[in-house]
DNA sequence: TGGTCTAAACTGGTCTGGCCAATTTCTATA
DNA sequence: TATAGAAATTGGCCAGACCAGTTTAGACCA
C-alpha cells in the first residue's frame, strides 16, 4: 500500500539522471570525454552492464556520441534527434499521405512570402545553387531527390525564422519516413522532373525580385502540381 | 578514406531499428506485448545484452515501457511528452520572440484557408462554443488566456489536417514556454481583449460563411494587431 | 463445483568475467 | 627525429549466474 513510491527506480536511471545533470549544469560541455565505462562503474559503484545501459540511454536521448575504442563525448543538441520519436507519434495518427504535403505547402508558401521581403544574397547564392544542382541533375538523369529537399530547404531558411525552419526539419523527416517509396517513382517521371526544374526557377526569381505575392503563389503552385502527380500515381495503384 | 560507412553500426541499433518499424508500421499494436529478452535474444541471434540495450534506448525514446517481472509494452505515446524537449531545444536557437507568433501566423493562416473549405458542423459547433468562452471571459473580467488558446486550436483542428494540428501542438507548447510572462500583461489589458473577441468572431463568421480568402485574411489581421500589441508592451520595457 | 492459497515458473535487473576489434599511446628502431 | 610496430586502453558483445518481483498453475479446502 505505499503509493509514495509508484515504481522501483532502476539503478542505470539513477547514472543517466546523475550524468545529464553534469551536462545540464554545465560541468560536462559539449565535446568532453567521459570516463571509461569501467571507471565509472567503480567510481559510482555499480556493475559495467549498469553504466553501459545508462550510456545507451544518454545516447538515445541524444546526449552523448560514443566512439569505440575512443570514449564517450558529450554532444550538442539538435532538433534532428528530435525528430525520429516526433515521426513515428505523427504517423500513426496520419489518415492521407497527403496532410504532409498539404502542411508544407501552407509552411512553405508562409515561408516564400517571407523569404521574398528577407532573403539576403547569401540567401539568393544558396537558392541559385540548389536550383543549378537540380538542373544537373535532371539533365544527367540523376536522383532529383536530394537537391529538390534541399532547395524547398532553402526557401524556408531565406525566411530567416528560426521557428519555420525547424518545423520545416520535422516536416522532412515525416516525408523522408512517410512515401519514400511513391516519390522514387514520381522523380523518376523526366517530365516532371524538368516541370519541377521550371517552377522551382519561378519561385527563385519571385523571391529575387522581392515579391511575396509572386512567392507565395509559385511555391504553391509548385506544390500543388506536385500533389496532383501524386494522385494521378496513387490513382493507377488502385 | 571509406567515405560511404562513417560509422560501423551497432548491434543493438538494428535490433532498436527492427523493433521500432514493427511499431511504426502498426504490428506492434500499442499495449501488446514483447517477446521475454531471452526470447527476442534467441530469435534475432544476439546475446541478451545487446536486446537488453536495444530496449534500454526504445524506453528513452519513449516507445516502450517495461515493468519489472511482467514485461516490455509498447507504449502509447502523446505528441504532448515530446513538446518540452523540442523546446528546449528550440528556445536555443530563437533570437527573437517574435517567430514564434510569426510562425503562427503562418500556419494559422493556411489552416484558416482550409478550415473555410472543410469544416463541418460539429467544427462550427467547437469554434462557437470557445467564442462564447472567450466572450464570457471578457465579460467576467477572467482571463483569457485558455479560451483563445482553445480558439485558435480549434480553428487548426477544423482544417482536418493531423500534420497542422500536431505542429500547432508544438507552436502552443513553444509559446506556453516562452512568452507565458509577457502574455499575462497582455491579456490583462481590456481593450485589446475585446478587439481580440471581436476578431475571432470575424474569423468565425469567415469560416462559417466557407470563404477561404476572408478566412486567410482575418487571421492575419488577427494576430498582426496581437503581434503589434506585443511589440509595444516589450518596447515600453526597456 | 468454485474459490483461494501457495509454490513453481517466468521476467526483468544486476553482476562478474571474459573475448574481440578499433583506437590511442608508447616504444624501439631506422 | 621520424616512423612503424607493439602494447595498453576503450567500447561492443557475449555467456552464465543470481535476485526480486510478477504471473501462472495446481493443490487444497469449503
Amino acid at each position: 500500500m505505499d503509493l509514495t513510491r509508484k515504481k522501483r527506480t532502476r539503478l542505470y536511471e539513477d547514472v543517466v539522471e546523475q550524468i545529464r545533470r553534469l551536462i545540464v549544469e554545465g560541468t560536462l560541455a559539449p565535446g568532453d570525454q567521459l570516463l571509461p565505462e569501467r571507471q565509472l562503474a567503480e567510481k559510482l559503484g555499480v556493475s559495467r552492464s549498469a553504466v553501459r545501459e545508462a550510456l545507451t540511454s544518454l545516447v538515445s536521448l541524444g546526449l552523448l556520441e560514443i566512439t569505440p575504442g575512443s570514449g564517450a563525448y558529450v554532444k550538442e543538441i539538435k532538433i534532428d534527434q528530435l525528430i525520429d520519436p516526433l515521426a513515428s507519434i505523427m504517423l500513426k495518427e496520419i489518415n492521407d499521405v497527403f496532410d504532409i504535403l498539404e502542411a508544407r505547402q501552407v509552411l512553405e508558401t508562409g515561408s516564400a512570402r517571407l523569404a521574398a521581403q528577407r532573403a539576403e544574397r547569401t540567401d539568393l547564392y544558396e537558392l541559385h545553387e540548389f536550383l543549378r544542382d537540380m538542373e544537373n541533375d535532371v539533365n544527367e538523369g540523376r536522383d532529383t531527390d536530394e537537391s529538390d529537399s534541399q532547395f524547398h530547404f532553402s526557401v524556408v531558411r531565406a525566411s530567416h525564422n528560426t521557428v519555420l525552419i525547424n518545423l520545416m526539419t520535422v516536416l522532412m523527416g515525416l516525408m523522408k519516413e512517410y512515401y519514400g517509396p511513391s516519390r522514387k517513382r514520381l522523380v523518376e517521371n523526366r517530365p516532371y522532373r524538368e516541370m519541377w526544374a521550371l517552377q522551382h526557377t519561378e519561385i527563385y526569381e519571385a523571391i529575387k525580385s522581392g515579391d511575396p505575392e509572386q512567392a507565395t503563389d509559385a511555391v504553391a503552385k509548385h506544390l500543388d502540381t506536385t500533389i496532383k502527380e501524386f494522385r494521378r500515381l496513387q490513382g493507377t495503384d488502385e
